[in-house]
DNA sequence: GGCCTTGCCGAAACCGGTTTCGGTGATCAA
DNA sequence: TTGATCACCGAAACCGGTTTCGGCAAGGCC
């Protein structure tokens, strides 16, 4: 540990551009080109104007850490990802990632991020982040009702965006897929097949979407003048194994659906498995529908039908609104949505004539 | 917890411990205790003991954005990752991450990431990374041969560790699983089942690891005395698609394999694919050995036999060598390998008695 | 014409660290 | 005793920015 400091040379000290290089330049101070870059009233529009061609023509840049030490903020982005829980969040996190930092970039904005395990290991992660002032906000994927990040970056006056939307909106930005509308046209494609028990396995419970998609569900089923059979409704599947087992239920109950509408993509593939156990062939005795989007969905037989989500554009939106919400703009035009796109392919069919 | 919001919150940067807190409270100068901290030799034995135990007490962290104003390090690690390339890495990613985040956690130190679409934009934003020093290092997934990230990164005498091996190593640090030895065990796990016609589907051949691979293979073949069959040897597949393609064309040869060996997992789900399209059945008909382990692999019919690598483990340890390299140790000591694991699941069989 | 704004910018302090330089007091050889 | 050496630490400059304060000239008002 002794000799720590003596390290390998760094980035090569490149003439970087600084700022007195610029106020040399221009014949001003240092401050006054500042304050021209800052966009600060008590500078004339001209020489605003000459400081700005000139930053352009030397390509100058502020050293974003040399600001953050005496404005605390340095141009960039957290993301804490929490993995532990082997979620639908993973298929797409390549996708979502490449928006997110897209988005950031696109501003001249870096991208921190911190995965972590658990629970603890988030918020001590979100601590730290905080303290060190490593990001002036943070996004935050896959929004939990009352979600306790939110309380505590709301606590610490940080600014942060949803992915989701919250119970408890006030002093929130958030960007959110419309899953209640996925979840009900999902319904009114199985209606138009025929399909009149048609069975719902929802999401994990602690999430917001689920409440949401549920209440989609639930509004497709009553536009269509559909009874809810409480027995044909599970909750809490996330994974395929859970999905099975939410799916064996279902059509293991006095009178089985004819058609499952899942709100994850994962719980679909459970289906799948279940109706094979029983030999049931999924687009023709089983119908099933899901969402997100995930890949393997692609390659199951049959292909499953679904709503994808565009994750990468949702990523860039989350940077966006973010920034947005750092500088200063008023939350009412920081709350976006955008909707799921249908997949139609194979794993839904006519429903089968009662025959039992 | 509660005590701890008020002094963790961004906005209210004035309660943190600066290093001139830490100079009143001992009754020394900012410049001791930065030489303390920093473990200079002009520092007595006792003083540098009491200045780490206030720090300790104060919990004091110097701000690192602040320290990187004279020093140029930030004690951040970059990671780029390139995106157009299909799903080759994205199963793994998420482990990935867990894995480097928590590897530059450990040491204090956050990771900020860009995810580039294309060639010219991930060169780019290496550029303006280092430009504006936002990482003192940086990790290399997905070592190329005669990488281009590498080339510019020597120039720029940056500090980078590659996650595979290059054919010129000279002043590079890495971290590598050793597919080769997996590729020969596969074979002799293949011979040993009574296989003598063995296919071989290599990786994308722009990358380290297919030339590695595929010496792997031929290796194995020569160690159990088998000729090695020009047609039954494809390259570039690195999708499931392409896995198909290449598949097709070694069961439509001449001589049939009754075994393929892959370096790649989603290679192997195409032989699959073609293997069903042919009407052989996996593990029967044809033996197939994937590379990579990812969870797809699992649910396949019958599973995949494959070697799956700890994507989490091999980030952690990337972490931790590039920050022992920007700490100037030793190049010698920076060169560590792992072993993937063998999983025998149920896509090998006993060779078919020769009934042709 | 004098006074008070107002617009615009320079001077200097400041942010939280690091690093250079120099100055003690103690030790030690002569 | 003296002069030189050394271990240890303080003073101050510095890094690349931001921000406060104040000065000066032009313009408005009476």
């Amino acid at each position: 540990m002794n000799n720590a400091f003596t390290t390998i040379s760094g980035a090569k000290r490149h003439n970087r551009v600084t700022i007195s290089d610029m106020a040399a330049a221009l014949g001003l101070t240092k401050s006054t080109v500042s304050r021209a870059m800052n966009g600060y009233p008590d500078i004339s529009e001209t020489t605003q104007l000459r400081v700005k061609r000139m930053a352009e023509k030397l390509s100058y840049q502020p050293l974003s850490h040399a600001q953050a030490i005496k404005t605390g903020r340095t141009r960039s982005l957290g993301l804490i990802l929490q993995l532990s829980d082997h979620d639908a969040q993973r298929p797409f996190l390549a996708e979502f990632l490449a928006g997110v930092s897209a988005g950031a970039h696109n501003e001249g904005w870096t991208l921190t991020i911190a995965a972590s395990e658990n629970h603890e290991d988030m918020i001590e992660t979100f601590r730290v982040l905080l303290r060190d002032g490593k990001a002036d906000g943070f996004i935050l994927p896959r929004a939990m009702r009352d979600d306790p990040r939110v309380r505590l970056l709301r606590e610490a006056e940080v600014p942060f965006v949803l992915f989701g939307r919250q119970d408890d909106d006030t002093d929130c930005a958030w960007f959110d897929i419309l899953g209640e509308d996925a979840m009900r046209n999902a319904v009114m494609h199985l209606v138009a097949l025929g399909h009149t028990r048609i069975g719902y396995i929802n999401g994990g419970t602690q999430y917001a979407y689920a409440g949401l998609r549920k209440q989609g569900f639930l509004q497709g089923m009553a536009d269509a003048g559909l009874p809810i059979d409480p027995d044909l409704i599970a909750e809490d599947a996330v994974t395929i194994k859970d999905g099975a087992e939410a799916a064996s239920g279902l059509l293991d109950s006095m009178h089985p659906p004819t058609a499952i509408v899942c709100a994850v993509d994962f719980a679909a593939l459970g289906v799948y498995r279940a109706a094979a156990e029983r030999g049931l062939t999924i687009g023709r005795d089983l119908s099933v529908v899901g969402y997100d989007g995930i890949p393997e969905g692609a390659h199951t037989q049959p292909p499953l039908t679904t709503f994808s989500v565009d994750n990468k554009s949702a990523g860039e939106r989350l940077s966006n609104i973010l920034i947005r919400r750092i500088r200063g703009e008023d939350l009412t035009n920081l709350r976006e949505t955008d909707m799921a796109t249908f997949l139609d392919r194979g794993s839904t069919g006519p429903a089968p004539s009662s025959k039992n």
